[in-house]
DNA sequence: CTGAAAGCGCTAACAC
DNA sequence: GTGTTAGCGCTTTCAG
């Protein structure tokens, strides 16, 4: 059943299916009336590839992040389609990994597929270690289509950007931690991301605007894996720290585990807060205090943009939109 | 840059240049050579909606879940994208929720989309409480292209299911309670769909099969939320119970901070079992032991049944593919 | 307000 | 081994 079909039934030509396919205003609303039924009638829906050919869009977004199963991104990926969807939008979901030549295949596969707007859900976007360059494939890919990066950020034209305020939350928490009488911050990071960066920047402004000295060894890299975290602590009796600032809830975790081994009462001998306010916070025993970076209220905004982008709409839209995030406090933290 | 400027600068013909794309035998090595080279320096790809219009076909699978955001189902969807990524296809991914209607209007948009195959994850697809023809949108998409479930079964033309087995893990599962001394042993589920059903099934076999009665009241339907969990087993004093076999880790979880708060001793006055073998099995104190259900064999399996039928191999696939569970020993068992 | 016809870029059957 | 050509189903001028 194809435009010629209903064409035939109703009496009509093609171009006027087509025109009541697409709900133009030059058609008379009896006509119109008339067609719709007959397509009705006959369950027909427009051939989406010859429509694509027609107008070059088939109305899909490609969303790209590291790793769907990642609790993080896997929200992210359900408010985004959920969103998306109401638009009238479907989306093609990629799992890139964290390597460069990977992120740039998948890029410009979704390119090739003609995506009317490209997601990049996560900071490994952005370029590690601070390489800026290491994000023009972003830029170029910003020339086809708008291009839009969740919880990182990039300067670039047709690249928008929303965030969450990692920064400004790692300051507030570690002085507040710092006020509350800590003196040794252990930061615990598994990444260099643009992210991670920032966070780690909050960590060290707040140490240095309470005049404490910033430690090379209470900035620790590791593995996410609640076990190893756990086992790294325990080995490392060199650390010495009285607060532990994770930028995951997982490494949180197996900083309390660390505690419980050692039989460290928590908050009192060892206050600790996670990030993400993700299902393992209230998991763990005690449960954690989490920084929630608002996600969905990311996903919200990134939809919108793209919404008010895509449809040309006449006012420039930001490029960058940063939110606030907001600590959850729970049982591992006294202030 | 089209297939007739490529063809031009090559001095073939676009039927060459499409044959050397598709990489038809039946073009001289040489010519082949040179149109790749001009290919190359253009930067030229076939434009996928012109190739779709006439393959019927864009090599896209849609994927369908309740939601993403819960982590069996992303961590399905990381697989599923992953091997169906390398075969070359791309995914199209769908949040449906649980409600029926939300489902058939998912299922017919990816129709429409002209999706090569359709996968649904998640048994809650296979028709809830036993109503087989909530499952007939399924086997009308099947008309079209071929359906592949993952964890949940019906039967139908063209759609190949595979599934855990539920049935047997909660049996084996309640008979080790059971031949451990364990007498009353909770089964806490938070769903009525196949799934859910099977493992219900396995669990009043193993009692029935022991000689224990199957008591109503020790079968329990709660909302999946570890503190909800908790709290409706702290209130409900006449349950009776010396174990706890939970058909989610996030359940077992909440039987945990139930049984934290009691200060039972786990697993001496209370064993308990999760389901997933989840993040948050290893997170929670004492740490889970949870029923691994393979989601990664399971999107294996589905992966490559679905090449074979794709490819219309010779030899039929299975219809229902079944593998089996392994209970993860951790802390809160004690056999 | 409606129709005729020219593409959109590619595939594949058919010639040579 | 290569070229010609007729679709695939729709959108969109351009006429009327």
């Amino acid at each position: 059943m194809n435009i010629y079909d209903i064409a035939e039934l109703a009496g009509v030509s093609i171009a006027t299916v087509s025109r009541v396919v697409n709900d133009s205003p030059r058609v008379s609303e009896k006509t119109k009336q008339r067609v719709r039924a007959i397509m009705e009638e006959n369950g027909y829906t427009p051939n989406v590839f010859a429509r694509g050919l027609g107008l070059d869009s088939m109305k899909t977004i490609g969303i790209i992040c590291p790793d769907v199963s990642d609790s993080y991104m896997a929200s992210a990926a359900f408010h985004l389609e959920g969103r998306l969807h109401e638009y009238g939008y479907d989306c093609i979901l990629c799992c890139s990994g964290s390597r460069q030549e990977n992120k740039e295949k998948y890029v410009s596969l979704l390119l090739n597929k003609r995506i009317d707007a490209l997601i990049l859900v996560g900071s490994t976007y952005a370029g590690e270690g601070g390489d800026d360059r290491k994000a023009d494939y972003v830029r170029n890919a910003a020339k086809t289509v708008p291009v839009f990066m969740i919880n990182g950020y990039i300067k670039g034209d047709h690249v928008y950007c929303a965030f969450s305020d990692d920064y400004g939350a790692t300051y507030d928490v570690a002085s507040q931690m710092i006020e509350a009488g800590r003196r040794r911050i252990l930061f615990l990071c598994d990444s260099h991301s643009y992210s991670a960066n920032q966070k780690l920047a909050g960590y060290e402004a707040a140490l240095k605007d309470h005049g404490l000295p910033v430690l090379g060894d209470l900035k620790l890299y590791v593995k996410n894996r609640i076990h190893s975290v756990r086992d790294i602590l325990l080995e490392r009796r060199d650390l010495n720290f009285d607060s532990v600032l994770a930028t995951d809830d997982g490494l949180a975790v197996g900083a309390i585990k660390y505690a419980n081994a050692k039989l460290l009462k928590i908050p009192e001998e060892l206050c600790i807060t996670g990030f993400n306010n993700s299902a393992l916070s209230i998991c763990c025993d005690p449960e954690l205090s989490s920084i929630d970076n608002k996600v969905e209220e990311l996903c919200a905004i990134t939809t919108d943009q793209m919404m008010a982008v895509l449809r040309g709409e006449e006012k420039p839209v930001a490029q960058k939109s940063q939110v606030p995030c907001r600590l959850v406090k729970r049982c591992t933290t006294d202030f």
